[in-house]
Order: structure tokens, then C-alpha cells, then sequence
DNA sequence: TACTTATACTTACCCAAAGTAAGTACATAC
DNA sequence: GTATGTACTTACTTTGGGTAAGTATAAGTA
């Protein structure tokens, strides 16, 4: 009963019946799409590569913490969805640079706001959970 | 040797050193409200707020898909970075609210932004998608 | 010559996070 | 007295992410 949205007939596609997308509807591949540039690693990529195009290697070293597999694997999901080009030059050792397209421009600017926010505003959530611990953890100190 | 940061002395805390947030940075309490704001759900709940106070199962069920566990979870990880507020009316059956704080209307208003954006565009990476589809799967169909 | 380094990956393995299902306490409606 | 609705939590299973190691090749070093 929660899935209501599978019992009905699906003749049409889901790209039809989504032209607009709707994130509330659990069938509709804008969730995909967020998912992916919304993870934990495609946030960092998108932001690291409105600095302009760079490598694989360069990618690593400037995001602190990923592993080689989820940064190949976030990357080919963003570069599958259209948001970056992949451009391998066959020599070896090998030489394949990441850059962003139109696409990729756009929402790599969106993601850049929140972080920014996220990075200014550290300091006040940080006091916020302090404030939010204390009211849970001790109900009243000497409440009236 | 990928996790330098942890090598260095720790005297000063996590709250001292990062004092602006930095998300490049594998060890800053940024890349947790990150998370907490950027998850599946998360963003979810967050726009849906955006509307006005809601109830737990008004949001169990404007949210296609979510588990009771897993909104019950990430209401209060947003809730613990200040960005929901939550209110119980002690009464049975249980009464409670959620909403959003000053805070959390700021980050939610960035999240909707990012949201909005993908909803938009959906086609436009939908098509992308099918386009890169095309050049990797075969080759060359009659190149130059 | 042999060893090391560097690149851009993939693969096998493991564990923590996410999802599923059921339980809880109480009151109102049927 | 059986069912329903509320806001959760808990136990269990599955999946995804993280870690480490492997791969092919060439240039650099001893």
C-alpha cells in the first residue's frame, strides 16, 4: 500500500510520465540523479572540477579521504549522467582528464551554494547541537 | 600516508581548527552536516518543510518510499544540527510536530534550489545519458 | 639487470549503513 | 473485541561503501 505508485498499469515510461520530474515520487529517476550528485564523493568532484579540468590522480590528492574505487565509480555515474566529460589520451603511463560539461556547470554551482553555506554556517550548527544537547540531556536545570 | 592529517598533533580541537568548514578536509565536522542535509532523505524532508509543519506520518507520507526507521532517523540527525525543530504534545495517540528553524530554512532553501534545478533538467540528463550511452557502446558506427 | 615509481583503473573481501518487518502503548471507532 | 492510527524502537537481512591488493606499461634509479 505504500507503493501504490507500482500497482498502476506502466504502458508508458518512466521518462514520460516524469517530464518534469518529481523528487516525492519514489519511481521517478530524478531521484537517481540526485543521488548521484548529492553523494558523499559527487559533491566534492563537482566542486573540485569548476577549478577547471584535472586529472584522475590530481582528483585523489585534492580530496582528502576517497578511495580510488569510489572516485572512479562516482565519476563514471556523473560522467554517465552527462555532468562530466572524460577525455582519455591513449599513452602510457595513462592520461585521462575530467572536466565539467554545460550540464555539469550548472548543478556543480547548486551543489557549490550548499557547500558554501554549509562551510560559513559550520560554527553556528555546531553551537546549534550544543544548544539541542544540553535541552535533551538535562530536561530542566531550574526550569520556573 | 593518505590521512596525514591525523598524523599531526591534536591539542586544539576539531571546532578550532576548522572554524570556516572545510569540506576538502577528510577530518571536518562540515562533511557530517553535509550528510546529514545532502542524504536521500534528508533533502527530502527538508523541502517538505519548507511548506510548513508537518506531522511525523504527514511526512511518512508525502515522502514516497520512506521507512518509518529511516525518517525517524535522519528527523533526528537535522533535529541535532539545529536545523529542525521538534515538538511533542504529550497526549495518546501521539501528537508530534516538525519544522524548520531559521537555520534549517536557510540550508533548505539551497537544497530546494539543487532540487528544483534536477526536477528541471531531468530530460536534458536524461537525453545526455542516452547520448554517452550511444558513443561508448558503439564505437564508431560510420566515423570519419 | 632488477627494483621502484607512477598512472588509472578493477576485483575480492569485509563491515557498517540502509531497508524490511515486526513489536509497543494507548485510545477511539466499529 | 477486533481493527485502526500514532510515533516510534528493535531485530534481522541486504546492499552499498571502504580497504587492500592486483594489472599493464614505461621511465627513472641503483
Amino acid at each position: 500500500m505504500m507503493t501504490s505508485d507500482r500497482d498502476l498499469p506502466q504502458a508508458i515510461g518512466l521518462s514520460e510520465r516524469f517530464e518534469k520530474g518529481d523528487l516525492f515520487a519514489a519511481p521517478c529517476p530524478s531521484r537517481e540523479v540526485l543521488a548521484h550528485v548529492s553523494s558523499r564523493w559527487g559533491v566534492l568532484i563537482l566542486i573540485a572540477l569548476r577549478g577547471g579540468t584535472h586529472r584522475f590522480s590530481e582528483l585523489r590528492r585534492r580530496i582528502s579521504g576517497v578511495s580510488e574505487k569510489m572516485l572512479s565509480q562516482t565519476l563514471q555515474a556523473l560522467t554517465h549522467d552527462g555532468f562530466i566529460l572524460r577525455v582519455s589520451h591513449p599513452v602510457v603511463p595513462p592520461f585521462v582528464e575530467y572536466s565539467l560539461t554545460p550540464l555539469g556547470e550548472e548543478v556543480a554551482e547548486k551543489v557549490a551554494d550548499l557547500a558554501d553555506w554549509i562551510e560559513l554556517n559550520l560554527m553556528q550548527v555546531l553551537k546549534a547541537r550544543a544548544a539541542v544537547e544540553e535541552e535533551t540531556e538535562k530536561p530542566k536545570p531550574k526550569s520556573k
